[in-house]
DNA sequence: TTGGGAATACCAAGTTCTGGGTATATTTGA
DNA sequence: TCAAATATACCCAGAACTTGGTATTCCCAA
């Protein structure tokens, strides 16, 4: 049997939900929380569910904060938000926070025990709507692939650059001269219309004209 | 009727989908493809479906760079990746560049025919298991979240020297004098520990140390 | 084969940054 | 309330940056 928490405000809807979770032969539900804190209380006593379903909007640590200090007493609770709100910010913040699943608060029954056995299963819940968001989000993060005719050495260079290492540093690296590295520094400015090096390697680093960019996926 | 083109080079496979296409009752398939460069010209001519089935790995121009060139034609094709990889750099690229689908070889007629009306209806298709690769993507971007202690006032400068201003700018514009901005900057450089102008904005737009850090979502 | 882009190298003046100080108000938390 | 933290301000010397030049060599594509 699957052990189930939830954190929810909103005492009529948070046994609604208990119902149905108990009506179902797959889970449990031994506990109903109105706030964060009284959650970490009883994981601090090593008292553990398997997922919690929490809302957003809870008084004192809202949801979001609540997924975080939860990770970080047990990383191994799997948390699925249930919510009202469906714009970016809480999608993004939660995901990013740990959240592997995200409901909408219209969910149905159905719906939510699906959700809680996709994330027993090992993957993480969504649904098409906001999956539509979540990818959205990818497409406006993507870099935007300007070059600016950069050239190849130019392109090193600017690497060591961003790298925050000065022209003379990287005259030793590339064995070249200062002279010629400023000759190229030079030219990089021109080429992407900065005229101070924090103002390139800011350009730089959010337009992705270095290799070790933003963030990585490895 | 939703109209669909494969862009698959195994005929075979491509044969079994556009029969499972055309057998459903909500979609046909008139074309089938098996590169790149042949959808572009039909999407040149004017000629356009609702939804694209592509593959990743093609002859000449794979998958990822297809839907690139695809979307730069006509962004009102909604393309749906289907493909053996499930590695997160594949992943991440496809709906970067605009995929509203993600399916695997090993997917079912049904789970097909469903992901394609998933997008019909405007949403995004997914399985909980990429689901979840695509939810860790974002748990490990999120950032670092070291503060280093850096004040109020200090987090306000650190933000015009990441813009690119210099120490005379940013007195100007916190009616303080250089003096003082340079000492704050001073104290900045001590608490993130680097020593250099680029070193600073590097390290703070990549550990998210400001605001306006890597990608917002609006 | 030849013109042009790319990489190399140097000069010089003015500006900005870096790191070493010192010092005084103001704010804030214990 | 009182010490600590924060924000303010100034000096200075050496290093690094910025911008304006000029000039040669190398390689590649037309």
């Amino acid at each position: 049997m699957t052990k189930i928490w939830i954190i929810e405000d909103n005492i009529a809807y948070s046994h609604i939900i208990r119902t149905i979770i108990n009506q179902s032969d797959c889970c449990t539900c031994e506990y109903e929380f109105t706030n964060v804190v009284d959650v970490l209380k009883q994981l601090s006593k090593g008292n553990t569910p398997d997922i919690i379903l929490t809302d957003i909007n809870l008084p004192g640590m809202n949801g979001i904060e609540g997924i975080k200090a939860i990770k970080a007493i047990n990383k191994e609770v799997e948390i699925i938000v249930l919510t009202v709100f469906d714009d970016n910010e809480k999608i993004f913040d939660a995901i990013c926070n740990g959240a592997n699943g995200y409901l909408l608060k219209n969910s149905s029954a159905e719906e939510i025990l699906e959700a809680i056995q996709i994330v027993v299963d090992g993957g993480s819940s969504i649904n098409a709507g906001l999956a539509r968001k979540v990818f959205s989000m990818f497409t406006a993060m993507k870099k935007t692939e300007k070059s600016y005719g950069i050239t190849k050495r130019e392109s090193e260079i600017l690497n060591y650059l961003v790298d925050g290492k000065t022209v003379n540093e990287i005259a030793k690296i590339t064995f070249t001269s200062p002279q010629t590295v400023q000759t190229h520094v030079k030219n990089i400015y021109y080429k992407i219309h900065v005229n101070t090096r924090s103002g390139l390697v800011s350009k730089a680093i959010r337009e992705g004209l270095v290799t070790k960019g933003g963030f990585t996926m490895n």
